[in-house]
DNA sequence: GCGAGTCACTTGAAGCTTCAACTAACGGCG
DNA sequence: CGCCGTTAGTTGAAGCTTCAAGTGACTCGC
């Protein structure tokens, strides 16, 4: 980047690939064009919706009062805003999420998970993490697994050097405290296997799901969230 | 998938990812959504393409006489027929490939690279590789980037089950014998570096690049080229 | 307290991909 | 020969994403 010689020539004859480089790259890029068609395929099939729609759900499955705001969730599933709003409006349509102004600060919108939603979410989950364990997980072992937790990481921030490149950490500080009414099926954000087993269908599911399916960003939803007072 | 027990209930409670899998899976959703973006950014404002339609030129660029059967092309880069068809038909649009009807059987199209295209493609290579490197190889050590190739290979065997998941391999058996007239600069399949090298801008640029921005699927190319005779 | 600047979205258009026909050509087979 | 099934590819519509504006709402400074 810094002391490229420059030969007399306009261009400075760039550092071509190693026939090792080639073959990690090409795999990559054999991954980068299959593996979300085939994701999607079988979320279509099964849940007649697409990976980054299931990503959204699942993102506010995980939010503290199955709500956050367009722009957290933005980061969190890595859309744009335009791409989140359009999404929103099309889940929003389907019955699964509704948009709610934020009484706290009238520019934002509060996306919020119905009950729809996250029966949804959860019906749709089981499918989803076993075609990801059958399509990448059980593919490898579990060295490569750590390998490839390494490896990601580091191409991410390459990718997004600005962003804080952890991987999903679990809202720890809940803001819904009285969470688990163990009958409504409506808000948890922790498992608690126990107490919703019997509700619906599954319940752990879309906790662990939405962990499993989802994407790098923390969400920080902690972060923005009283900003002023 | 053989015993499971199968409780009382409809669902077989599936087996959701342990926090190491979860790690692992969630750097690779990461890079599959972030990735192809700051790919195709560089590309597009570089070069007014997409990674798609880089990989198709470069498809041609690698092939015996710069063409390649439609339905080869899209093995190649694992696109749909439909798919191709379209981008083939843009990348003509623009003056970059050409399509003839295969003499031999009028059902097919070969899709031919025009010089303008090598040109093109020519020009493009080294911005992609480097954008290749800066996100990708240059954050990997060398063991990671073996280890990148194993891991890829192993989910491309998953998700594509029925094909041959051996990364690019170069079409070893020319059928193109008489390749480098080192002086068209059309129609040569292999770098040699020491003719070509001062016939256009870079030679060896298109050649390498193409395989290094290629995918897994080596088109093999021989295998239905002559099914009658 | 009001005007400029920023922020958080939303919107419509354009582009790309997918899906579901549809066309044309080849290969057998009776 | 003539029909049937397969193969190769194209096409148009629908859906999703991106891009470029555009609209309110907050904030900061004077």
């Amino acid at each position: 980047m810094s002391s490229k010689p420059e030969p007399v020539t306009s261009e400075p004859e760039p550092r071509w690939l190693t026939p090792a480089e080639r073959a990690g790259w090409l795999s990559l890029a054999g991954i980068l064009i299959r593996l979300p068609g085939a994701l999607d395929s079988q979320l279509q099939r099964d849940a007649g919706m697409n990976t980054f729609e299931y990503f959204v759900l699942s993102g506010l499955s995980m939010a503290p009062k199955h709500t956050l705001r367009m722009t957290e969730l933005a980061a969190f599933v890595s859309g744009s805003p335009s791409r989140l709003s359009h999404v929103v409006k099309r889940l929003e349509q389907r019955g699964w999420v509704r948009r709610d102004l934020d009484p706290q600060d009238a520019r934002c919108t509060n996306a919020v998970l119905t009950e729809a939603g996250w029966d949804k979410v959860v019906a749709s989950a089981p499918g989803h993490v076993e075609a990801v364990r059958h399509l990448v997980i059980d593919a490898l072992t579990s060295g490569q697994i750590r390998q490839l937790h390494e490896i990601g990481e580091r191409i991410l921030g390459r990718v997004a050097p600005d962003e804080p490149c952890t991987a999903y950490r679990p809202a720890t500080h809940e803001t819904t405290p009285t969470t688990h009414p163990a009958e409504a099926s409506t808000r948890q954000t922790e498992p608690s296997t126990r107490q919703a087993k019997s509700t619906a269908h599954q319940t752990k599911p879309t906790t662990r799901q939405a962990a499993s399916t989802h994407q790098t960003q923390p969400a920080t939803p902690r972060s923005k969230k009283v900003p002023r007072s």
